[in-house]
DNA sequence: AAGCAATCTGAACGAGGCCTGAGCGGCTCG
DNA sequence: CGAGCCGCTCAGGCCTCGTTCAGATTGCTT
């Protein structure tokens, strides 16, 4: 999953980073309102992780223009406990939670996956699919109940994949979703990661539609 | 199904085309208003996506011309947020749905597929017929139930004929509708593939009228 | 009923998409 | 500093799809 950063004091926005990255998210970070807008408009994220207080455009106004201009990804914002006022406004222009400052960084990544998987339709933080199981939270997969090992890559394909089962996948998505923005659109990459998932979960689950993309479903009975 | 881009920025002519490619449609595009307007009323499309702000003719004015001509294809346009009075001027000269920019790449797929299915008459996303049954939207066929698995192109040309059920539909038309413009019309490619098709979904829904082309009914009791 | 054109069909091919095994460089951890 | 793991690259090969071609079949015409 892919989440930007809009956070203008470097010393927080690098620790969230750090975090994220460490819990498994790809990362960008923009230090102003104006290059966090222009990020979240032309790249698809998953999710955003939005300061209120930002040099050049205020994060009210730039969550406002993404909900004007149709974009829908989830957003998280974080605000100073003295600015309420601030935090309503930010609901009111479409946030979906928020954290008063100084929060636990854990927090961040809890919060951040609940919207992800509630964007995508998931209530609970266990996806399942036939007897494949993706457990969001501890990064665990297991089919039939045995547990799979699956490395860092493998389980951000796997999950992006499992938050939208069901549907055509195309490689250029999953690409966008699962690496940051410098990432080489020739390469073969994601074609080796998806056979190493299969081969580590049974072939049946991903199938390959030739043309368009990858689709997760439940294997056939 | 095949659409007519007129953009004349070439990023985003160049994302629409990969996505409607994508999702199955034959795409012809140009970039600016004289070609569109010619292509438009020279070639049969079965829907337009058409910019309003272009260069050497303006959209509404390619759209007048085209509805004056006669030519009826449902055009869905494309305009920025703040020429609202652009878009009322293309509604007057016969628009059939338009979208603000920017927008979801998908949301121009989806609403193409609504305006060419109206267009033949289809207020359902699902067509069916007797047992035969296709979903536009998730390019699905199915017959009594049991899925069927098609390619591609197979899939183009039932659609094509699902779309217009009951009718003669001409070797000439069905090609212009499946293939782009370059398509060597001495080939016999498309008897193959129907032929193709009538072997998976059952050879009585595919009459060949001698002389005149096909014609999908359902099957006599 | 023969002749002829239109259409069908099975086989084969070429292109391109996709997969996979092997190897390499970088990173982490001991 | 060395070992092990991970993700990427590359090349070769496989498989599918759309097409072509030739020969069979159908249906109309005379």
């Amino acid at each position: 999953m892919r989440v930007l950063i809009v956070e203008d004091e470097p010393a927080l926005a690098f620790r969230l980073q750090q975090m994220l990255e460490g819990a498994g998210f790809t990362v960008d970070v923009a230090y102003d309102g104006e290059e966090g807008w222009h990020l979240g408009d032309t790249e698809p994220y998953d999710a955003v992780v939005l300061d209120l207080g930002l040099p050049r455009i205020d994060g009210v106004t730039v969550l406002n223009r993404w909900r004007e201009a149709g974009r829908t990804m989830p957003v998280l914002i974080l605000t100073a406990r003295s600015r309420w006022s601030e935090k309503m406004a930010g609901f009111n222009a479409g946030a979906d939670d928020y954290l008063v400052k100084p929060f636990e960084m854990e927090e961040v990544v809890y919060r951040l996956r609940a919207l992800i998987r509630r964007a995508s339709g998931h209530a609970q933080p266990e996806l399942t699919c036939g007897a494949l199981r993706l457990d969001t939270n501890g990064g665990r997969v297991s089919v039939d109940g045995a547990p799979v090992q699956v490395t860092a890559q493998e389980f951000r394909i796997l999950s992006y994949l499992m938050h939208h089962a069901d549907r055509i996948v195309s490689r250029t998505e999953l690409a966008e979703h699962v690496y940051d923005r410098h990432f080489d659109l020739d390469s073969n990459s994601l074609e080796v990661l998806v056979g190493r998932i299969r081969k580590k979960i049974g072939a049946a689950y991903i199938q390959t539609v030739r043309g368009q993309g990858y689709k997760l479903t439940e294997p056939e009975a």
